[in-house]
Formats: C-alpha cells, sequence, structure tokens
DNA sequence: TTGACATATCGTATTTATGCGATATATTCA
DNA sequence: TGAATATATCGCATAAATACGATATGTCAA
C-alpha cells in the first residue's frame, strides 16, 4: 500500500537540490559549460560570460563550495575546472534540447550536436 | 583569438536554468522520483510528502508548467505522471549518489557530521 | 439541491537569491 | 617600497522563492 513507494529521504533530496539549485542558473550553467574543456581564470570567465569581476567570483565561489569546479591560485589569477563529471551529461542534456530548435517542440532536432 | 569557446546562448541557458530551478527542490525531487514509477493522485503525493495540501498543487502546478509532469482530472482526483524523460536519469543520478555512498555531497552539511 | 471530498487560488509574511558599488586582500614587478 | 593587476569580500537594495491560512472551485453522491 503506501510503503509501495519507495521515496528517497527528505534529507537526502535537500542535499541535491542543494546542488542542482546552485547548477540552475544561467551565467553559471555558461562557466560550467565552458570549464569541462577549458581551464580559465576567474577574469576570463567574467569576460567570456559578461559579467561583473565581483559577481562571477561570487558564481564561481559557490560552484567551488558545492564541490562542483576547483579553484587554485596560479600567480595573480585563480584557476578553475570542473571537478565534478556528472556536470558533463547535464551540460550534453541542454545543448541537445536548447542550441538549436526553439524548445516549445522537443522533436525535431537537428543533430549538429552528436 | 577567436570564439575559442563555444557558449550556449545566455537566453537558452536561461530556459534551463528555470527548469532545472523548478527540479531544484526536496519535496518536488521526491514528487517526481515516485512520479516516474507511479501515477498518482494531488492529494496522495502530499501525503507521501508530507506536505499540506496547497502546498502539493502549487508544486505540482510549477512541474506542469515546465512539463515535467502531465496532470489529468479523473473525477474528483488529479492524477500525475511524469512525461520529460530526462527526469529519470537526473533522479537515477540523485539516487545513485545519496542513497547508498556518501558521495559528493554540498558544502551544507548536517552538523552532526563533523 | 446539499454536503463531503479533492483540488486550486489568493494574499501575504518570511526567507533566500541576486546584483551591485565599494573596498579589501593577494601577487607581481619596477 | 609602491603601483598595477587579479581576485575576494562586505553591505545593502531589490527580486524571487517558499510556506501558510483562508477561501474558492470542482466533482460526486445522496
Amino acid at each position: 500500500m503506501h510503503d509501495a513507494y519507495a521515496i528517497t529521504p527528505l534529507e537526502h533530496m535537500e542535499l541535491a537540490a542543494g546542488c542542482l539549485k546552485v547548477i540552475a542558473h544561467p551565467v553559471r550553467l555558461q562557466m560550467i559549460e565552458v570549464l569541462l574543456d577549458h581551464r580559465l581564470s576567474v577574469g576570463e570567465l567574467a569576460k567570456l560570460t559578461n559579467t561583473p569581476q565581483n559577481v562571477a567570483s561570487e558564481h564561481l565561489k559557490r560552484l567551488k563550495d558545492h564541490q562542483l569546479i576547483s579553484m587554485e591560485r596560479d600567480g595573480r589569477n585563480v584557476y578553475c575546472k570542473v571537478i565534478e563529471p556528472g556536470m558533463r551529461s547535464i551540460i550534453q542534456c541542454i545543448q541537445a534540447r536548447y542550441t538549436s530548435p526553439p524548445a516549445l517542440n522537443p522533436k525535431a532536432q537537428p543533430a549538429h550536436i552528436a
């Protein structure tokens, strides 16, 4: 009856939701996307995403605090890269959906993403 | 140095982030989890997730508005099910991380873990 | 029709997220 | 040392999310 439904405990879902919340931001998604294939500094990421320096720094700090990226200083710069492997599939999923056609029709997607 | 970095446009990332924000809630995650394998009414979901009726209704409306679930009335009840196939892999990813081994956790840890 | 049950909506208080300016810290080099 | 560059942090204003009580709507059955 009621026990037939296996539900992940709320505490676990709270952790997962916290992680998803950090991902759920357009600029942070862009940062993760590019950091999957490149190692970039905070300043480079700020320029790439058209974001003020301090705002970019705060975004990246949040990603780092949730273990999604690593940040290591090299001289004056701090370089970031993705350390959470699950990010790639999420970004790929987004790219597959949103890069070519309008999002309303989930069908009919030109396959220039592979 | 031209655009060596391929970045998904901000507008697309905003759509994706909007979708992720809807998923990024512990109770909504639980709802999605159980709705992957069962067709349940709003009231049943409210009880299963220990959520007041109106709050559950609002959660489900949000999931529906973002095309993640469908809701169809059958008599007095309204039954829900997941219609977004991508949800399964996300829930599976969460289950893989949080059900058996304490793998990768966000910064916000419960205080008693130390 | 009325009463019950199920669901949805509204108004609102509280919290949390976000962005921004200003400023602080860190590093290199002259 | 001090200037220049890169990054981080702080305080605050605004916006969004969340939860809640109250109430409205919708459905069925007697």
